[in-house]
RNA sequence: GGCGGCGUAGCUCAGUUGGUAAGAGCACACGGCUCAUAAUCGUGGGGUCGCGGGUUCGAGUCCCGCCGCCGCUACCA
């Protein structure tokens, strides 16, 4: 029964460009979203990015440019990035857009009207580029921050705290009833450990800066970035502007996230919203890390990869299927460049490219060209591989049911195998034309349309590729929603025969790792 | 310090509530095939499951200790 699914990932900091480890998250909200469109499910898919704050204050001005000036140009790095690498999303929210102050303020608005914001005031020292306080105890000497090592400074600021410590209780008791709320289970323990120990009030406002969403009953301050940031996830499905369409996707959400920021999205997030009177989000969805060298990607390291360049390079199905295939949702994983090229050649050069290679070269001369159905063999039998095909889609819905798509392109792969396999027994080159090699031809070409469904959440391009030299072009596309839904396509016998099929070029030409 | 995680074949990792000889992919070796992108198919070698104790008829799987690595630690995207 189609659902509805709305795909959020974290809107990234505009302080600098796109890195691996951004697209990394992106990439597997792509993949995710595709394939619910392939389940008939109606789906929603929005990133965005994250504007405020006084890192990207000083960020302008170290540029010489203004506030305005300086995010507009960062985040459009993010639009380019995403649309190089061909991901799918419906929306890009941006916190500096007209629609999500409007979102922000309401939204707050109801949080200070039921009565869980109060004034008061925060000293200690800050850190300007975490944005953060810290205790006087976790600076290195010379107070400087632990994270950047640059000085800390002294702030004293009158804020608006939320009373967070209020909703130790009622989130404790929500996760209680919701034990599917957050994946993996390692990461909802470790939420409930930071619930159970105590949660403290908040302070969510500044007055010391002025980029920031204004505080609609308090026209001095502003929202803090992250209490402004999380409400992207509502401000970008209409909150406060469009109720119907708010209702519509919320609160079935799916929030992916990186396991360094599980209290805001675990914690925060969900008291926000109970504050605010609506559902906390339904699914939160933790993702690891891409570690090169055993040490986490990111901007602050010198361990930068441009993921629009890697798209250039390997392609960007390629590039995909590594991250997808080769690091499950939830674990963190090494990157390596060999590691991707190993994978581009094993799995896609030399199993699934040349799977369709062969079988087009064989039908081309010993079919004339024309693509046979799959049928039975002469002794009535049908094929092993329609056993093997019907066992590995249902392996593949359970895996990407429980995100983990790995094991969906893990299982795919034995079906191609399966068919490499086959190819090998029945050895129809050595046949005379005629009903024996036609059958193997024919189960040979109708696993290369299966899998072509099946792959087209994480290579939506060469799934495109392979539907039309089997000769299909005419007949949608693989990618179709509800495919792979409960009406869609994926049983055994859909290849209709009587088509042309066209070997073309390699669909993954074998790689030397350099 | 506190909380949590990790350490299984050369590499990347699977291993449900402890029990049919410890698995997969890649890499490697040998053999087959030659339709295919020197691709593919089959077979095989290889692991004291970090170390040391303990519980048990039986532990990679539970308990204790140790070693190594890594996160989080309450206002960093």
């Amino acid at each position: 029964m189609p659902g509805r699914y709305y795909q959020t990932t974290p809107i990234y900091y505009v302080n600098d460009a796109p890195h691996l480890g951004t697209a990394y998250a992106t990439v597997c909200a792509d993949a995710l979203s595709r394939w619910h469109r392939l389940i008939g499910d109606e789906t929603w898919f929005v990133t965005g990015t994250d504007e405020h704050g006084l890192k990207i204050l000083r960020a302008a001005e170290s540029n010489g440019v203004s506030a305005r000036e300086w995010v507009d140009r960062t985040s459009s790095r993010f639009v380019e990035a995403w649309k190089a690498l061909g991901l799918s999303n419906d929306d890009f929210i941006r916190t500096t857009e007209e629609r999500h102050f409007r979102s922000v303020q309401t939204f707050m608005q109801a949080i200070y009207d039921n009565g869980h914001l109060y004034k008061g005031t925060y000293e200690g020292w800050y850190c300007v580029s975490c944005e953060a306080y810290y205790n006087e105890e976790d600076l290195l000497d010379h107070n400087r921050c632990p994270v950047h090592e640059k000085p800390v400074e002294w702030f004293t600021e009158e804020n608006w705290f939320f009373a967070l410590s209020k909703f130790g209780e009622r989130l404790s008791e929500w996760y209680g009833a919701h034990p599917g709320a957050i994946f993996p289970e390692t990461r909802r323990n470790e939420a409930l450990g930071i619930i159970r120990s105590g949660l403290k009030d908040i302070s969510i406002t500044r007055t010391s800066i002025s980029w920031g969403i204004p505080v609609p009953w308090d026209p001095e301050h502003v929202f803090y970035v992250w209490y402004d940031a999380l409400v992207n996830y509502i401000s970008a499905i209409g909150f406060g502007s469009d109720h119907d369409r708010f209702e519509k996707w919320w609160p079935a959400v799916h929030h992916l996230l990186g396991k360094d920021i599980i209290r805001f999205h675990c914690v925060w997030w969900p008291a926000m919203c109970m504050a605010a009177g609506i559902d906390p989000p339904a699914h939160l969805l933790v993702h690891g890390f891409l570690l090169v060298g055993g040490r986490k990607m990111g901007k602050t390291a010198f361990n930068q990869v441009d993921p629009v360049e890697l798209g250039e390079d390997v392609g960007n199905d390629a590039l995909r299927y590594y991250l997808v295939r080769d690091f499950a949702i939830g674990h963190d994983g090494e990157f390596t460049y060999e590691g991707l090229i190993e994978r581009y050649n094993s799995d896609l050069a030399n199993n699934l490219g040349n799977l369709l290679a062969r079988v087009a070269t064989v039908v081309g001369s010993k079919a004339a060209g024309i693509g046979p159905p799959p049928q039975r063999r002469p002794d009535g039998s049908a094929s092993r591989l329609a056993e093997t095909a019907a066992a590995v889609v249902g392996e593949v819905r359970e895996a990407w049911g429980r995100f983990a798509p790995h094991e969906g392109l893990e299982a795919t792969w034995r079906l191609i195998r399966a068919a490499n396999a086959e190819l090998e027994a029945v050895a129809p080159w050595k046949l005379d034309p005629g009903p024996e090699a036609d059958a193997v031809l024919g189960d040979a070409l109708e696993v290369l349309r299966i899998v072509a469904v099946l792959v087209s959440p994480v290579l939506p391009d060469t799934a495109e590729e392979i539907w039309s030299r089997l000769g299909l072009g005419g007949s949608g596309s693989p990618a179709a929603p509800g495919n792979a839904g409960p009406e869609g396509i994926l049983d055994w016998g859909g290849y209709p025969g009587g088509v042309p099929v066209t070997k073309g070029r390699p669909l993954f030409p074998r790689r030397s790792v350099e």
